[in-house]
DNA sequence: CGATTATATTCAATATATTGAATATGTTTT
DNA sequence: AAAACATATTCAATATATTGAATATAATCG
């Protein structure tokens, strides 16, 4: 393993656009996985998997607290590297804007599956509690 | 195709050490295949497929000159990109000076094929010119 | 034209990545 | 312990990447 093969695998790891986009939902710090799945609209697996690779390849950590495991990017300097990637110097045009406004950190997950918004237990209040987007009967 | 795609083939393209070496090798300017060769020590098909993948990244131009084939990088941000990469804030060491280091552009390949010492006709002189490495007999 | 030189392409074998579906694991609440 | 919930892992099918070997193409020289 020399000094290519490491960077190369950084690269490698950076070389998907799922990938891509989960860092990209991770700039304003830690996020669970839940808030993931509903802000990308990606299957919960799908993203599990992903962050397996991007664990596997150093650049992210995850913490759980109780239900929720919480993911967070260990390496900052990857978001350099994105920023350089799409910078306007590289690529005339915005092509690359939403990679680049900033997201202001969120402490707790909004997602419709992670906060409900009336601290409603889903348990004891099944049918009357809001039910929100994605709601499904007792299948 | 949106933005993140196209970062991620960016990223991709530069996911594989061999491919890193070669671009690191034409940071002074264009270089022809033979010198890639010889400086990189790798077999000729081996640095011309990798060339095609960079090529098909749109990372590098070719530009035919009589027999050599010359290649240059043609997204000069992609050397900000893996001086990103390599820089001394992300990994501490120096992990990365070979790729750091400055080197001086050539204008003529200097590889013991492309360059022969003596401006040496190796038709007309066959035997008596040095040999230098590699010269094979008559097969 | 034919030989030589530089480079590209094709072929094939193998490895790795992608991704959906199903299932398993660990945590909390009752 | 059982149920509910959040997340992870495994399996399998398919696609793509890697890489060596052989061969093809293109340019130049004599």
């Amino acid at each position: 393993m020399n000094e290519l093969s490491s960077l190369a695998r950084d690269f490698k790891a950076l070389g998907h656009p799922a990938r891509l986009a989960i860092l990209d939902a991770l700039r304003g710090g830690e996020q669970c996985v839940c808030h993931l799945e509903s802000a990308l609209g990606m299957r919960q697996a799908y993203i599990s998997q992903q962050l397996a690779v991007l664990k596997e390849a150093g650049l992210v950590q995850d913490r759980r607290d109780g239900w929720n495991m919480y993911y967070r990017v260990i390496r900052p300097d990857i978001f350099t590297l994105i920023e350089s990637a799409g910078g306007p110097a590289s690529r005339p045009g915005k092509a690359f804007d939403r990679l680049r406004q900033v997201r202001v950190p969120k402490a707790d997950c909004p997602c419709p599956k992670c906060s409900p918004e009336e601290t409603v237990d889903r348990r004891t209040s099944p049918a009357t509690a809001v039910p929100k987007t994605g709601a499904k009967a007792t299948v």
